[in-house]
DNA sequence: CACGTAACGGTTGAT
DNA sequence: CTATCAACCGTTACG
């Protein structure tokens, strides 16, 4: 609740329990990673957990992502009341429907779709305990009964009906050219287990709050920013279906940015290019030391060009990974190329090489 | 020693 | 409005 300032840990790294590290450290932990730094080292000189480190760099690798996951808030479930009603209804109209069939109908109905639509076991849990005895058709709360029309609704309102963006992208843009992400699998089909993730399609943006950097070194006086910054603002708009979403909510949400974002967004929630691009913004300046990184204004000015050519920065950084790490295994020392990077980091302010251990 | 991961105590936000 | 609950967080400790 209040600014739960920091808590130091082992290594002399501040943070704050229960809450994200900030952007700027996330984005310097990948970044150090593929100048070919080791984990353990980017540990020591970020001084953050390697536990954290190695969970952000996985994370990084199999989303693309830098980005912490959505936090809070309760799942999107797909037994929604829409679709229990829906599903009584069915059940109502010809009880010796099978569950499958009632899946079929949700879908056929547009009550759901593929992505949101329960399994057969569901609908027969359903079937099962809250259309048990069909004769009581009111299984809401008595206070608050089944809204009106709660049935429209649901779907709608649930922005995550999942990027059926993506599954039809599939490979789409996944990879963008330079991208690091070796594997370049799928970053996104690790899917959409939650609304969560979805929600951080929208977070995208985050990349370019402002705020988010500003709490870069000694984190942002409130945390809040942070949020905003972990699942960028969203309207609760979203009238359309989920089926074209994709495209249309980063219309809808990015007005102004939109077009060129879209592009980026609707691949994957994190989608990788755009992480990418976006954090290669502050790749030649980082983030730390200005008021706050261009990162907005860039995207927001000329989003391609401008991460195309920083990207290239960062890529052409790239291949020192393999050096260093095909034949830089010894522990201490760092070649050139991480040197400056450990040092350009310290220089943002990050404490001191000590270079004793 | 490096590093993946479970446990832990914490925060958040939708219901 | 408050309480629940389930998601995520980073650190720590273990293997």
């Amino acid at each position: 609740m209040k600014q739960t300032y920091g808590e130091v840990n082992q290594l002399g790294g501040v943070f704050v329990n229960g809450r994200p590290l900030p952007n700027a450290i996330r984005l310097r932990i990948v970044e150090l990673a593929q100048l070919g730094i080791r984990p353990c080292d980017i540990s020591r000189q970020l001084r953050v957990s390697h536990g954290c480190v190695s969970k952000i760099l996985a994370r990084y690798n199999e989303t693309g992502s830098i980005l912490p996951g959505a936090i809070g808030g309760s799942k999107p479930r797909v037994t929604t009341p829409n679709v229990v009603k829906s599903i009584r209804e069915y059940k109502q109209a010809d009880p010796g429907i099978f569950a499958w069939e009632i899946r079929d109908r949700l879908l056929a109905d547009g009550v759901c779709d593929k992505y949101n639509v329960p399994s057969v076991s569901s609908i027969s849990r359903i079937l099962r305990n809250k259309i048990g005895n069909l004769s009581q058709p009111n299984q809401y709360e008595p206070g608050k009964q089944a809204p009106p029309q709660p049935s429209l609704s649901y779907n709608h309102l649930y922005p995550y009906s999942y990027p059926n963006a993506m599954s039809p992208s599939g490979t789409k843009m996944s990879n963008p050219p330079g991208v690091p992400v070796t594997g370049g699998h799928v970053s996104l089909s690790r899917g959409w287990p939650s609304a969560h993730t979805v929600s951080n399609i929208l977070g995208i943006r985050a990349f370019m709050d402002p705020t988010a950097i500003a709490g870069a070194e000694g984190y942002a006086p409130k945390m809040e920013d942070w949020g905003s910054v972990n699942r960028a603002t969203f309207p609760p708009t979203h009238g359309v279906n989920g089926i074209d979403k994709s495209s249309i909510d980063s219309d809808i949400k990015y007005p102004q940015t939109s077009s060129t974002l879209s592009s980026y967004v609707p691949p994957c929630a994190y989608s990788p290019s755009n992480q990418y691009g976006v954090y290669s913004g502050p790749a030649g300046s980082y983030v730390g030391p200005g008021p706050h990184w261009q990162a907005q204004g860039a995207t927001l000015s000329h989003p391609g060009s401008g991460m195309a050519i920083h990207s290239g920065d960062i890529h052409s950084a790239m291949p020192f990974k393999h050096a260093a790490r095909e034949d830089r295994k010894p522990a201490s020392p760092l070649i050139k190329q991480q040197h400056e990077a450990l040092s350009s980091i310290h220089g943002l302010s990050l404490p001191q090489p000590t270079s004793s251990s």
